[in-house]
RNA sequence: GGCACCGUCGCCAAGUGGUAAGGCAAGGGUCUGCAAAACCCUUAUUCCCCGGUUCGAAUCCGGGCGGUGCCUCCA
């Protein structure tokens, strides 16, 4: 095993070597839980998602923690706009979330921490801080962390701390000793979730929440965090602080996490996709006329370390390439007939994996099913010829594709039900009647069978402007929306 | 201003020293009553520009130009 992943504190391409062989702890940074999530939410949870899949397909065994923070500014912001109780939202924004990431086809998390569920473990470390000496109570109600006590603090984000404070920031009511230094613990203030600490009623600040959820859930030190490349400063950058002063003697940032993964954004018109610039698309609005799958597919078309420009035309490309694969499957299936698949995996199949290996290039998978698909085409497409496909290598191909697909969180349905549930939302997008469509059919079917080709040509150019596409094949006329 | 990243065919995109994957679009063909789909063929002597290193560079180095991100809201 020689799997490459771009580690963002080494700067480079590393190999992965398991702390404890054949085990794999991963944290990926979750979503802050105060609106619905969008596409880029969705394409840097796909992109975790691969890397579990593949790395469980290698073997590893692998523990997959994703939070919630359900517990921030953010959040109280908007609770308090909308007249709701802050936590009790942000649990609708969580359930809204799981259900937009398994229709972009991820695999649940082994664990799901909250911020509201793991205060004692917060609080305990806060006091550890305190106690080692880098983190200070002014006597506010508020603590800190001292970032000039923390030797390694920029190492992550390769900045240095004068740069730093060009940026820094002390809010109205702040007693930082340092601009620098950071909240870990908030005093509370009047309609803002609160609880008990050494400090007074207060809640944890941004940062600390996701160090007392990996030490919780994972242990330290464990191997793999990710994020969002816009987390590599301020959070990863003070997690690791927070988590290595609490922890290691030695003070270096490969005591808490081994390896940190950070993915490039979505863009629109060559902005970064975010809630702040306004400029998203929810997955929820995407969904209603778009396949979940088409989704994936599209992000998983560029590596994860490069920007994506998302477009309508990149969307309905993907949606198009994801029915052609379905219906390649269905051929396959049916040349296959039932044949038994033998024998090792294909080459193209291994040529996948070792894509995946080094640092999960699904884009470049993507290029190698292509041709094998092309393959399976043409192997197909010798039906009722001579000589005739070989089913055996067509059941192969078909268990490859599967076993492909599944590293990558694809090509999993049944293929005549996915390309039915793909023509169920181009119809709904045209807002075309299906029964309307089969009526035509049946009109022209029987204008074909008594040769009147000026009417059933007539009908087919009828519906193609109603961007309905007809096929016609051996077993009757199918069709599908263009 | 500081620190990163990016610039490959009309569009998307892989490729980090060994002589340019793949997809879409376009043109030609096979199949078809005609189509559609599928398949086959064609389409970058060249990788933003200028220097350098090297037997060899899209890949490494230096300098430009253009774009993006982060610099305490962010996936």
């Amino acid at each position: 095993m020689a799997i490459q992943i771009h580690d963002t504190l080494a700067g480079e391409k590393v190999e992965l070597h398991p702390i404890v062989p054949g085990k794999i702890g991963l944290y990926a940074c979750g979503p802050t839980v105060y609106d619905h999530a969008h596409v880029g939410h969705a394409r840097c949870y796909v992109v975790w998602d691969v890397v579990v899949r593949h790395l469980r397909a290698r073997g590893l065994e692998v523990r997959y923690v994703r939070n919630f923070t359900d517990v921030d500014d953010k959040i109280i912001a908007r609770a308090n706009e909308r007249g709701e109780e802050p936590v009790a939202m942000a649990a609708r924004f969580a359930d809204s979330f799981l259900e937009d990431m398994d229709a972009v086809g991820c695999l649940r998390p082994d664990a799901a921490p909250r911020v509201s569920g793991s205060i004692p473990g917060i609080v305990a470390l806060i006091e550890r801080l305190v106690t080692r000496g880098f983190a200070y109570a002014p006597g506010n109600g508020d603590v800190y962390y001292a970032v000039r006590k923390f030797p390694a603090y920029a190492r992550l984000s390769r900045r240095n701390l004068d740069d730093l404070i060009a940026g820094a920031r002390v809010d109205p009511g702040e007693s930082k000793r340092d601009p620098l230094d950071f909240a870990l613990w908030k005093a509370a203030k009047p309609g803002e979730p609160a609880w008990d600490s050494p400090w007074g009623k207060g809640r944890p600040g941004w940062h600390i929440e996701c160090s007392a959820m990996t030490l919780e859930h994972l242990g330290a030190p464990f191997d793999i965090h990710t994020g969002g490349k816009d987390l590599v400063f301020p959070h990863h950058t003070n997690e690791i602080a927070q988590s290595v002063a609490a922890l290691s003697e030695g003070l270096e940032p490969e005591s808490f996490a081994r390896h940190w993964m950070h993915n490039n954004f979505v863009e629109i018109d060559h902005q970064k996709m975010s809630k702040s610039l306004g400029n998203f698309f929810t997955v929820k609005d995407l969904l209603v006329r778009h396949d979940g799958e088409a989704l994936r597919l599209l992000l998983m078309g560029t590596h994860y370390r490069n920007p994506i420009s998302f477009t309508d035309t990149l969307l309905a490309d993907a949606e198009r390439r994801l029915a052609y694969l379905y219906e390649t499957l269905e051929k396959g299936d049916q040349v296959a007939a039932g044949g038994a698949a033998a024998g090792e995996p294909a080459p193209w199949a291994e040529a996948a994996r070792a894509a995946l290996d080094d640092d999960f290039n699904t884009a470049a998978v993507l290029g190698i099913l292509a041709d094998a698909f092309t393959a399976a085409n043409a192997t197909a497409d010798r039906k009722g010829k001579t000589p005739p496909p070989d089913r055996e290598e067509m059941a192969r191909f078909g268990r490859d594709a599967r076993a492909v697909g599944a590293e990558l969180g694809i090509l999993q349905r049944e293929p005549a039900a996915a390309l039915l549930a793909l023509r169920e939302k181009a119809v709904a997008r045209r807002g075309i009647d299906p029964a309307a469509v089969e009526a035509r059919i049946a009109e022209r079917t029987a204008a074909r069978r008594a040769k009147d080709f000026t009417r059933s040509d007539t009908l087919r150019d009828e519906l193609l402007a109603m961007g309905v596409v007809l096929q016609d094949g051996p077993a009757g006329t199918t069709w599908k929306v263009e």
